[in-house]
Order: C-alpha cells, then sequence, then structure tokens
DNA sequence: TCTTTGTTTCGTAATTAGACGAAATACTAA
DNA sequence: TTAGTATTTCGTCTAATTACGAAACAAAGA
C-alpha cells in the first residue's frame, strides 16, 4: 500500500467529524439534553418522549454520536444510562475554539 | 395547514445546520483557506490547486458553504473571488460558544 | 467574430444517511 | 419458568450527499 499525500490536517478531519456527528438537529438536541442534565440519570426513553421520532432512528442517533466520541452508555438493564464523554467533548471544545478564534 | 408543534429551538436548528456545513474536510478545507487569506483575493482555482477533487466537485462545496451563510462569491468574471460571510460567521461563532460554553 | 479562460451547471452513478416497524436482547420480577 | 420492560439491532425503503466528466457561461483578447 502507497504512502498517500496528506491532504488534510489532522485537525481538519477531526472537526469534520465532529461537526458531522453535530449535523443534526436530533443529534444537537441530546447534546443538549445530556448537557443540561449532566448530574441525573439520562435514558434513551427520557428524550424519546420529547421527540417525534422512532425510538429505534433515536438509537440510531445515540449511537452515532457514541461513535463520533461524543457521548457514552453505561448499561444498567433494561436502562442505559448516557452521559457526555468528557474526553471527546473537550477535544471538540477545543478544535472548535482554535478553528473560531484563530490567531 | 396546521400548526405545527415546535420539536427543536431555532438555536438547534440552526446549530446543525452550520454544523452540518462544516462536516466534510474539504468544507472545512475551504473555511481554513478562507480566514488563513482573507486579506487576499481567493479563487476557485487557487483552492483547487491543493485538492484532489475535481473542479466541479469543489464548486458544490463552495455552493454548499454559501447557502449554509458561511461564505460570498464577489463574480469579477471569469474568476470569482470568494471571501466569509461576516455576519454568518458571526452568528455559527456565536451559537458554537453557547453551545459549548453554556452557563 | 472566434478563442481562450475560470468557473459553474447538468446529467448521472455510487455511497451514505435517516426513517420506520418487527424482531432480538438482556435483565427483573412474578 | 414465564412475562414484562427498555432498548437495540435488523431489514428495508427513500432521500440526500459526494463524486465525476461533459457541456454551458460570460467576459477578455486575438
Amino acid at each position: 500500500m502507497n504512502v498517500q499525500e496528506k491532504v488534510f490536517t489532522d485537525q481538519q478531519e477531526k472537526m469534520a467529524r465532529y461537526s458531522k456527528a453535530l449535523g443534526h438537529p436530533v443529534r444537537v438536541f441530546i447534546m443538549d439534553f445530556l448537557l443540561k442534565n449532566a448530574d441525573k440519570c439520562c435514558y434513551s426513553g427520557d428524550m424519546a418522549e420529547e421527540l417525534p421520532i422512532a425510538r429505534s432512528t433515536l438509537s440510531q442517533h445515540l449511537s452515532e454520536l457514541k461513535a463520533a466520541g461524543l457521548i457514552q452508555g453505561e448499561i444498567n438493564p433494561p436502562y442505559i444510562k448516557y452521559c457526555i464523554n468528557k474526553a471527546g467533548w473537550a477535544e471538540a471544545k477545543e478544535l472548535l475554539d482554535t478553528f473560531f478564534y484563530r490567531k
């Protein structure tokens, strides 16, 4: 396999990945919800009640955010408690910060 | 037509729209490029030289960023000089800011 | 008038995203 | 063991995104 010329910087790639994850109103809503209730347990069902989408669709959005590293789920059957992934959140915050407030 | 219950706030909708626009490495690259060269004129061709994609594809990405309100193009045939749309950029910055640094 | 030039638009193909309902999962409680 | 519960996974469909090359455009210069 060839060593491919790199076109985008790591920052640009990551920036695009985090942005894409936040590129849907349901997923922005989820992040808002989790951040607002960072002290409590947040279950999928709590969010489902406020959203006009099928539970399976919500589950899909949750796993996209999880794959992007923005949230994590702690299994506690039959519930799953969701919360912010602090490392991912901090990285996204920093990336966005240097992107918008560049020197 | 019914008055539909609003599910997402304006902020959430806008947040998702701006994020989606930045959800591709080529578009992040374009923003970086325009911000870095804010003083100069930036033509499509200048960016095309650094990107491994067809010019028509680049043009598509440019018009997505334009549709999202993040950039604008001043026609100066046969060139088109692109630059940041300051109003959109400021709004995106503010949205991201309150999203990440909420109180 | 005919070329040339930089860029966009068009037509099209391949891939990914977003949505749903039905079925599966994994644990609790009866 | 059986039933119940919250959630996910699966299969499927439709729509949107990403990409390309060819053709169109609009002005400048020969």
